[in-house]
DNA sequence: TTGCATAATTAACAGTGTTAACTAAATTTG
DNA sequence: CAAATTTAGTTAACACTGTTAATTATGCAA
């Protein structure tokens, strides 16, 4: 029956227009403004639907983090052409950097916020954030590629790879929660460039580090 | 005049009552569940007698971000006995693990949350953070200590210590929010004990890679 | 045409931070 | 000493929030 899949399509829609609306919002003046009421109005539709396509804020907190997942391999997937095991980790840091400052909000709900989280263990509890373990297997690999070309040999792959992962996301997350506003300056009073740059200094450092280690 | 000063004791009083109550509330139930209303009831005044002495609640969180590195700066005062600059930069990382793991809620409003951080720019946008930069100001002495001792000296001082923190910082960071309850895991399937000490094992590992830089 | 499942709505609950207007008590002033 | 004024605290209200139960409208099959 047509009218049926037309249906079913029309249904499907809806459900993604609250969810592009969201993303709008969401985009715009950040998760915390972006209420159900606000969504709805969106769409002009009452409050309530939003009920019929999602469970509750956190399952909307959740689709946006798997949107936010999408945005970020679709960059991650070019770096598979960067060859040499070592300049792939070195773009991927980069990328990741890149990512965040260019959608602080997307991070936010990737990396930083509970709700998303707390969606899946409350209602998915079987599965385990498919999104983060599908992005960390990657990360395995290069570092993997890396120890077989003769780096950081004496170390653990998987401490390794959450290790880098934890120098990043510690630069990430710090700038935007606004934590490293003041100390920029402190860092390098005379230095006006260093207060934009102290991501990649930072991610620099770690890697002339590890890069010794070969 | 005896009477004034009685006054002013007890207006400090309620101030500090109104602190303890938030505390109480906050450590009990996170801060998320922490409302004006609540700390009020607890204290048996009514909600808007909070407002004569604290502005909004962003500058209750401040007062809770104070207390949380209040009882940070004790536990890292210790450390100040560990001679060798290596051994104290370790001391530290494994205290600062520690202090997360056991006040996970003072953590998040230390080095998570944006509330405490958008009261000092709000109300007080002529000073930069000095809790955090008091604690950093430590860290940097004990990273500059290393170098004199023949440690990464090749790294800047600034980098090596903001490098240093960010890896703690993430893993800490990352812990709390549940992003870390699937991946350890995965990493570690069939040893159980991997579980608990993703934290102190990946940390272990980064000592190991810098230990390397003399 | 009647009955039924579905979609969407209205109304309501229980809460949130915050402000303006008001009361009661204490203190200063004439 | 009485009047005026400052201070501390309260009540009531505003404008929101997420969420649920009960209700209405709509399109489909028997």
């Amino acid at each position: 029956m047509g009218i049926r899949e037309r249906k079913e399509r029309h249904k499907e829609n809806l459900k993604a227009q609250i969810l592009e609306a969201a993303k709008r919002l969401f985009v715009k003046e950040g998760y915390a403004a972006t209420s159900i009421r606000k969504i709805a109005a969106e769409i002009e539709f009452s409050p309530t639907t939003i009920y019929l396509y999602y469970k509750d804020k956190s399952d909307i907190a959740y689709a946006l983090h798997q949107e936010g997942f999408l945005l970020f391999r679709e960059r991650l997937a070019v770096l598979e052409l960067v060859e040499h095991p070592f300049e792939r980790l070195r773009a991927m840091g980069k990328a990741y950097i890149q990512f965040a400052l260019d959608h602080p909000d997307f991070y936010e709900v990737m990396f930083i916020m509970r709700e998303p989280m707390d969606y899946l263990e409350t209602h998915h509890p079987e599965q385990d954030w498919p999104e983060g373990e599908r992005v960390l297997d990657g990360l395995f690999q290069t570092i993997h590629a890396c120890q077989q070309a003769g780096y950081f040999t004496d170390i653990g792959t998987q401490e390794m790879a959450i290790l880098s992962w934890n120098v990043v996301h510690g630069l990430c997350s710090l700038h935007i929660t606004g934590h490293f506003r003041s100390i920029a300056e402190k860092c390098a009073p005379h230095q006006d460039f260093k207060k934009d740059s102290l991501l990649e200094d930072v991610f620099q450092a770690y890697m002339k580090v590890i890069e010794r280690m070969k």
